[in-house]
DNA sequence: GTGGTCTAGACCACC
DNA sequence: GTGGTCTAGACCACG
């Protein structure tokens, strides 16, 4: 389980947590039955407090995506099934747009923004070898 | 001028406009001497608060953005410089990782993420025909 | 909106005020649009953390209780409709059932149990003169 | 010795035992020399975790109020005395006064929640009809 | 070891 | 003024 917090982005820290959580459970990554981090290692991982990733998993419970039981842990519910492909399409396609957003406001060009994603994802893969994106 | 707000973000309203009248003088779109729309036609526009456009103006009067002449309206500064290419690259770069790691997360692969990139491109340009980016 | 607190019974703080809330709702007492005490004087009156009422509304608020507008206050939502009598009837059941559990314990008789609630009664409504339960 | 477990009350399951026993010596129904049941049979009954008992048993010993000999059991001690009537009717106005509050919120007259109290009564000894409430 | 609750106090965005 | 987020640290219940 890979979580990436981007602290500038305004949007809360527990939230950036729920969603790539969710995000992956959606596609795959994390199966019903499997444990998440507990909470202390995760926090420390991520270099935030205790209670945000608390938080964090408070929602993802009331959400009913995860079952958490005190002195054991947190775990996948079974209910959850991987989205298809068409539902996660659609996802990353809000993410691609906000991008784009900005694209247009600093003015590149299609071919540009292209190049530069494409940069961006050799960047992620030698960044985090171990977790790259599936060829 | 157009400005796109996302209202699930979590970024403020007001800091969303100020970063996109910033990411348009940065590239160049807007150029010292011309005015921003006035507050209360843009705020009709983007559905808000009068007083959240008035919040946002006053950030960018704060950073010495804009000039604001009572009654006159409000205009960018000479000062004013766009930025240079690389500048406007990093910033840009902060958007297509967070797609990303979305991507990541929902399984992709960089091919289909590139794909994925080209379609939105190409769906941004319809929905804006005279807002295109450059080719 | 009269909310008691009992720091000894091991319930969560929080989770009173929740609860409290709901069974004003219930009965009609807090009716749909109206707005709940604001947290910090709620807060201050109940000589607790600012916090712990924020969580108790937060939990209404994903309950679909209540909603919330920053910078406005917290509200009844519409839809909400007072519990019919049998659904209140069961709803006090419990918290009575609870007492005699401990009047059995107790060695309490059913008539001695009965004179004993007369009297916290009676008291309830010298302690809340404005509140008192309607006869 | 009965014991009624409530496992949505947010009161820790060790502490409802510890005080239901303590209750049963305060008003006699356990005296000193009786043995209390044993941990295992107690647990299963009871449909929780051995620890769980037996963390109620090791606060009561701690209190003072059992001796646990290894092999034997676990026996009240001799020291307690059950308690005076006035002490035995605060403990048990606390739980009235909970019920109370509730009654006050679901809009209950007074004349209502003692017919209601009536009623629970009669269940409570049908239920448990060995342990029925001494008339 | 696990998660849950509460406090205290800080900063922020919005009306 | 409103609510929202985060930190830091404490204590507790449970396995």
């Amino acid at each position: 389980m890979l979580i990436q917090l981007n602290f500038k982005s305004g949007l809360p820290v527990y939230l950036q947590i729920v969603e790539q959580v969710k995000a992956a459970i959606a596609s795959g990554i994390l199966r019903p039955g499997e444990s998440l981090p507990s909470i202390r290692p995760l926090a420390e991982d991520l270099r935030i407090n205790r209670n945000t990733v608390a938080k964090a998993y408070a929602e993802l419970e009331n959400q009913g995506v995860i079952e958490t039981a005190a002195g054991k842990g947190s775990f996948i519910k079974d209910s959850q099934t991987p989205y298809r492909k068409e539902v996660r399409r659609q996802l990353l396609a809000g993410a691609v747009d906000a991008a784009i957003v900005q694209a247009y406001h600093l003015q590149f060009t299609p071919a540009e923004v292209l190049e530069l994603v494409r940069d961006r994802l050799g960047a992620f893969e030698q960044k985090n070898p171990g977790h790259a994106l599936k060829n």
